[in-house]
DNA sequence: ACAAAAGTGTTTGGAATACACCCATGC
DNA sequence: GCATGGGTGTATTCCAAACACTTTTGT
């Protein structure tokens, strides 16, 4: 188009990046997946995984891709949280940034945490280190942006197995919202949600009595969504 | 810096423009601020009031910076709703958007609806027209997000005068969530939650029983708030 | 038999719902 | 006095919270 080329100069094109928030459960805490940065700035610093978005890819695809090269981490859950767009935040130039989230199955990945062949490591959510650029704002939202969706879509299941317990599944929720349930009751509001699939098998080797295993039931609970259920937990 | 000139070739700069959905309430229906567009593209389709963003502002003060120069709309509440990044949303080339939404009290805006001197019209929500690049997926996520945050935070009050009838009131909610409210339970609810002040004063020449008007009581929402209440609509 | 966590039922209080009557005002 | 919408009270239903005992398993 012959106009391009004089729209492209006409206004101000900034740098825009894409940064992720991995979420993962390690069966007792929350925990984030974070990579320590090899350049200026902030060099040594920890940061979430992201980097430049590319002209052919939306923020989400660039976001995958960023997120599969620096950690190995794919096929997982995301969604956009919002854009952080302050003027200073990056020191090189003016850089917004399109912040994501995603939960990740950590068993899935648990070859990445603590190694030292890569510089990508989880932390507990409540040992984050001092984080580069605004991502300490960026936590915080996602943080906030998790507790609100948790209770009303069935997201926290792409924090666990395929396969979990139900008491797997309260500290979860415990760890989330930062709330204590009672476990008689939480028994009995999930079980009523008619979206658990009890399992036949059992965990093993126990010094007690074996937890019995339980799965989510995604069609049925797709199905409900479309037919304008509402969650509530 | 040194390195800046050599960083900006580096990477792909996007055009970045914010766009700013408008939610009105004229008393019966909820309305959205539109303009008409006088530029290719889609010369003559109505678009959400929007533009450029500058190299110094933020993408809020974008936002609220193209609010006022092509509607005159200032100090009203905004808050961001996500970016979109689909690769072929703008024909001229790649444009990133960061979408806002803002919720205005129309009676203080009503000078320009529907006048010829302006380009901006309202219209109602169930009478949209056809818009320009994909501002439609655009509203539709602002409409959920509003659904969404109106359950959990009085936003509704941003719609309305300062003073207003519970019928008002009712009707907004309604409006809103697309449901209807019991009369007597609605007034219960809504007194319950105690953040509504009674004023003397009635709404005048009525030809049946004049309604009382109350106004929000935002610093006791503020304080609640931060005791940690959540508030349940 | 005992420790430790899993699994289950009942009671109770409070909130949401459903529902009906009187009040004020203009005509 | 009547039509119209405003303002209030009560009974019922349902859901959430509180709470205790039995079961399984390994040691």
């Amino acid at each position: 188009m012959a106009t391009t080329k004089e729209f492209r100069s006409k206004y101000w094109h900034p740098a825009v990046t894409v940064d992720c928030v991995i979420f993962g459960f390690d069966g007792a805490n929350l925990n984030i997946l974070l990579i320590q940065r090899g350049l200026e700035p902030y060099i040594g610093r920890w940061a979430f995984p992201g980097g430049f978005i590319k002209e052919k890819e939306t923020a989400e695809e660039g976001a995958r891709r960023e997120l599969k090269e620096e950690t190995g981490v794919e096929n997982v859950f995301m969604e956009q949280l919002r854009a952080f767009s302050g003027v200073d935040r990056d020191p090189r130039e003016r850089v917004i940034t399109i912040a994501f989230y995603a939960l990740v199955k950590l068993s899935d990945y648990n070859v990445i945490g603590g190694d030292d062949a890569s510089k990508a490591q989880w932390f507990r959510i409540h040992e984050i280190p001092e984080l580069a650029f605004d991502h300490d704002s960026i936590l915080s939202v996602a943080m906030s942006h998790l507790k609100q969706k948790i209770q009303f879509e069935p997201i926290g299941f792409e924090l666990l197995s395929d396969k979990f317990t139900m008491t797997q599944l309260q500290t979860l929720y415990e760890s989330i919202l930062e709330i204590r349930f009672d476990r008689r009751n939480f028994y009995k509001k999930m079980l009523s949600l008619d979206l658990l699939i009890p399992l036949e098998d059992k965990v093993p080797n126990t010094s007690h009595r074996a937890a019995r295993y339980f799965s989510f039931n995604r069609e049925k609970y797709l199905e409900l969504k479309e037919k304008g259920f509402r969650l509530e937990f």
